[in-house]
DNA sequence: GTCTATAGGACGATAGAC
DNA sequence: GTCTATCGTCCTATAGAC
């Protein structure tokens, strides 16, 4: 059965979502127009709205479809038995899950100021129930007396902006190996949440 | 001895600069339109062709500026004796200067992929040195014994982006003094960096 | 130094043919 | 589903009067 001639919704959509994403990476969302979208996938400007009202729709859908892939990512994993090792679990996913996806995480971390209130309510939600999943960690270990923390949401906040920072620098032809970069981290924020003196 | 009817270069220029600063931190630069900024100025666009030769000139200039008052107010501080104390230094310092000029900041780390290749390479050299002056602390703190970091670069962006994560978060009328917060950073990067088990 | 006016082009989004 | 064509708007930057 031979499709529609000049039909491809079943491949436009996805490559309009890849190109959108790595050129909003790239150079900003307000700095790239739907022609130049349209353009690198190959179809004229008007054939984008066949997959979207508008050009909000279009990042707000990047960054929701980013921020429940994180989710759901970490909802999968098995829990550790130990505060130490929830902590560790979280140091290790986090990095890794944000390297695999340098450009999602780019958008929904920059972009944040060209979404709609109501959008932006939304992707904020999203993220402050992830970053919650760590600050229940450290505020079990407070609480056991396992972790020392001077203040739980301050620490949680820290431990994040530390560990997005690898995004800033990591090359995949870089010195070092995913495994040394997880190991070099998770060193630097087990200490600075450990009681002064432990192991 | 009446001015030029009109004339008003002693404070228009200082205008322009905080207005663009003010609008590119909170809307993006390439979303501000020259308009807008001599509207919120008070003055028709083409003026603010008196001023600079083009709008990527004035995102350098905020940026440049920015970046230079930031290692001048670095070197000016007294270098205290201990690599800790320098250390301690190090990170009071980049929070509160940090904090003072939060548009500024956001910019020059926001807008760098809207800079001419020229105009960035001229940026990366000067957040090049003003990294350098930390990891100098590291690195002697490192030979010494003093401190133990895996890595001495990688700790270097670790700290720095860890610090960099208050001015996402911070607000005037917030439950925390500027004290309490570099208190709290201060703690969690001192155990970071310290060898396991020291006080 | 600021104004008005505009050149010359790019923008998001839509209409209608196929 | 994609195309061509276009509407109406906005953009950066410049020219020339005052």
């Amino acid at each position: 059965m031979a499709r529609t001639t000049g039909s491809h919704s079943d491949i436009t959509g996805p490559r309009i979502r890849e190109t959108a994403s790595r050129l909003f990476a790239r150079h900003g969302f307000a700095a790239v127009s739907m022609r130049r979208i349209a353009g690198e996938v190959g179809v004229q400007a008007g054939a984008l709205y066949n997959y979207m009202p508008d050009k909000q729709s279009l990042l707000f859908g990047l960054m929701q479809g980013h921020m429940q892939e994180l989710l759901q990512a970490r909802a999968k994993r098995d829990v550790p038995e130990t505060v130490i090792a929830q902590l560790e679990d979280f140091v290790r996913f986090h990095i890794r899950f944000h390297l695999e996806k340098p450009d999602a995480v780019f958008i929904s971390y920059m972009e944040l100021r060209n979404l709609t209130p109501e959008n932006f309510a939304v992707i904020e939600g999203l993220r402050r129930s992830y970053e919650d999943s760590l600050e229940t960690i450290l505020r079990n270990g407070a609480t056991s007396g396992e972790l020392k923390v001077p203040d739980t949401k301050i620490a949680t906040l820290a431990v994040i902006a530390m560990l997005n920072g690898v995004n800033t620098w990591y090359r995949d032809d870089g010195r070092l190996t995913l495994d040394e970069i997880e190991a070099i981290y998770w060193d630097m924020v087990r200490k600075a949440v450990l009681p002064n003196g432990s192991a």
